[in-house]
RNA sequence: GGACCUGUGGUGCAGCUCGGAGUGCACGCCGGCCUGUCAAGCCGGAGGUCGCGGGUUCAAAUCCCGUCAGGUCCGCCA
């Protein structure tokens, strides 16, 4: 995988010399001392006994010619001169390898006790282990890869905003309760017993503010923090690169984003990135069956709703038809299993079509008995599916078939994708809602404060589901990285949509007031954006789980093994806060 | 809220289908030997509430029910 940070060693200082990375530039014979971990410990007898130093630069081998107590992971400091080592006796697997540490002091500045788990890298070791002595995962050699990747993107992200002319602002952390989105964090309040700031699940309403407020590109390395449940790339608290900028386009913004995007791409892999495309909304769906598609591997999704049209048969009649063709004859218990997940995403049944042979076509499926032998023949050709592939179909709704079917083709396919593959392109054309409530309310696809598509504001009311919106976001190797949009800046458009979800006046104003307030003194056009850095950094660095990218991240169940935390607390604490625990097990309703 | 996988000395696993003594492997740990190894090697040793609770059975790591924890996914994530 990529070299994070490559050649960067810095400068010593305390009780070192040196850093062992450095050692093979320097002479031989030159005294050094060394300060590290002890990686492994080879006696041989009594006089002659091998240690490996290691820190965040690199191992190297200390030849030590008495013995002493020495217990592995123990912090060390060696002083001795650099030697060339004897010839046969070189180690090419490590870059230290043709030198060593003869060794005339080795001091024991921190003991270690036996470790509790492995620290080699190749070593699976259980996600509660690993979290209950992070410290010591972090000390693992790819961990400490990561931290410094991590570093050096939000060091190359603060350049690369800095001199496209954006201003860093620091915006609270304890911010104002807004219901919609997210589940908040909330945070009682000392001062105001009963009250409640939250935590914010963005910098997105005070962001806004500051384009009000004149700042005109504003940008912000942002701790967010939504309480909603974890998943491989997905934590309570991550950090975005947030920004926003007055009288500008998307197609600005955009291209500031690309610019940041390649910066980080730059600092871990040391390349440039691929260019950055762009497809629709319509098109991602229709073709990959998701709004972020991992597009590293082929399976595209085929239309044949023109194919099943008036053909009457009803497993296959819906507004729309989709179908994928997978490159093996699966067989009828795996496409039993295949059925079953279909309809736990939601769709009534799962179609399929084998194809045993070409010549003569012969097929297999269920629907053979309902479906006319020439309407098969043009299914196959329409699929382009040869013998021995399997044709999956979804009769639904134009987003309940293709998504479907797009979940399908991930766990059937995403093997194929080569992992440090990058895959970078905007999605565009959002429809500005995503569907209807239960009292028949538009759902913001996005946020409230999107701006819909010049070309649809008539829609607004009486089609708000064709409505599409001037938002974008940034997809990398099938995770949304990240999203945006230009925002409503008008008093009275901002008024008319949180009417059309259902806000009336009175609710609009309690929550959003100080926001309708601001948009009355000149405010400006603009928009912005916000990715994620943990999930960027973990694509960067070819991790599956953005955990291996945060020092001290939650288990799936929000909790901390090392702290113990949530933890409860003391009656006495909670009562200056106007809070008593009602419930304390056993219910979360 | 739901689905699936996992839980066995400090670590990673096998054993579970077909119930029969805590049986096995690798790493680590402790002791011994060893002057050129490099994930050192050789010899010896210690270390277990088979996640927890209940049930079935003459007998449960193994079968059943519940529960807790870790992981992945669906819902959720403006």
């Amino acid at each position: 995988m990529a070299e994070a940070n490559p050649g960067i060693t810095p400068q010593p200082m305390g009780l070192r010399s040196h850093y062992i990375g450095s050692l093979p530039e320097i002479p031989t014979g030159e005294s050094v001392a060394l300060c590290g971990w002890i990686a492994h410990v080879r006696e041989h007898g009594e006089h002659l006994v091998f240690v490996d130093l290691r820190d965040h630069t690199g191992m190297v081998q200390c030849v030590v010619a008495h013995r002493s107590q020495l217990s592995v992971e123990a912090a060390a400091r060696v002083t001795g001169v650099v030697d060339r080592r004897p010839p046969g006796t070189e180690n090419p697997n490590l870059p230290t390898g043709s030198i060593e540490i003869r060794v005339s002091t080795l001091e024991i500045l921190g003991p270690a006790a036996p470790l509790p788990l492995p620290l080699e890298d190749d070593r699976d070791v259980d996600e509660y282990t690993r979290l209950r002595w992070r410290y010591l995962d972090l000390r693992r050699p790819r961990m400490q890869r990561n931290l410094r990747a991590r570093a050096a993107v939000n060091a190359a992200l603060r350049r690369a905003m800095e001199t496209q002319g954006f201003v860093e602002v620091e915006t609270p952390l304890l911010w104002t309760p807004t219901p919609e989105g997210a589940r908040e964090f909330l945070v009682p309040s000392r001062t105001q017993p009963g009250a409640f700031y939250s935590l914010p699940q963005s910098p997105q309403i005070a962001k806004q503010l500051l384009m009000i407020a004149g700042v005109d590109r504003y940008y912000q390395i942002a701790r967010c923090l939504r309480d909603e449940d974890l998943r491989a790339d997905r934590q309570f608290e991550f950090t975005q690169l947030d920004l926003e900028a007055s009288f500008v386009t998307q197609h600005d913004v955009r291209r500031v984003v690309s610019h940041a995007i390649q910066a980080a791409v730059r600092a871990v892999r040391g390349h440039e990135a691929p260019p950055i495309g762009e497809i629709t909304w319509r098109e991602a769906m229709a073709r990959w069956g998701s709004d972020k598609p991992d597009r590293r591997f082929g399976m595209e999704l085929i239309d044949l709703s023109e194919t099943m049209r008036d053909s009457g048969v009803r497993a296959l009649s819906a507004p729309y038809v989709a179908a994928l063709v997978v490159n093996e004859p699966l067989s009828r218990s795996r496409l039993d299993e295949l059925t079953k997940r279909a309809r736990s995403l939601g769709v009534q049944g799962l179609a399929w079509f084998r194809v045993d042979s070409t010549d003569p076509l012969a097929v297999s499926s269920p629907l053979l008995r309902v479906v006319p032998g020439e309407l098969v023949a043009s299914l196959v050709a329409t699929c382009g599916a040869r013998a021995g592939q399997t044709i999956l179909a979804v009769a639904d709704t134009f987003v309940r078939a293709t998504s479907t079917l797009g979940q399908l083709r991930l766990e059937l396919g995403r093997h194929q994708a080569r992992p440090e593959e990058l895959d970078i392109f905007w999605v565009t054309d959002f429809p500005l809602f995503e569907g209807l409530d239960e009292d028949g309310n538009p759902i913001p696809a996005h946020h409230p404060f999107t701006m819909p598509h010049e070309d649809d504001l008539d829609l607004l009311e009486h089609e708000p589901l064709r409505v599409r919106s001037q938002s974008y976001d940034l997809v990398m190797n099938g995770w949304e990285l990240g999203s945006g949009s230009m925002r409503v800046h008008r008093q009275d458009l901002q008024a008319r949509i949180f009417r059309i979800l259902g806000l009336t006046p009175q609710i609009a104003a309690e929550r959003f007031g100080f926001l309708l307030d601001a948009f009355r003194y000149g405010a400006p056009p603009h928009g912005g954006f916000a990715f994620g850095i943990d999930r960027l950094v973990a694509i960067l660095l070819g991790e599956e789980a953005i955990r291996e990218t945060i020092a001290f991240p939650k288990t799936s169940s929000g909790q901390d093994p090392l702290t113990g935390a949530p933890k409860p607390v003391d009656p006495s604490v909670l009562a200056p806060l106007g809070v008593r625990v009602a419930v304390l097990r056993g219910s979360t309703s």
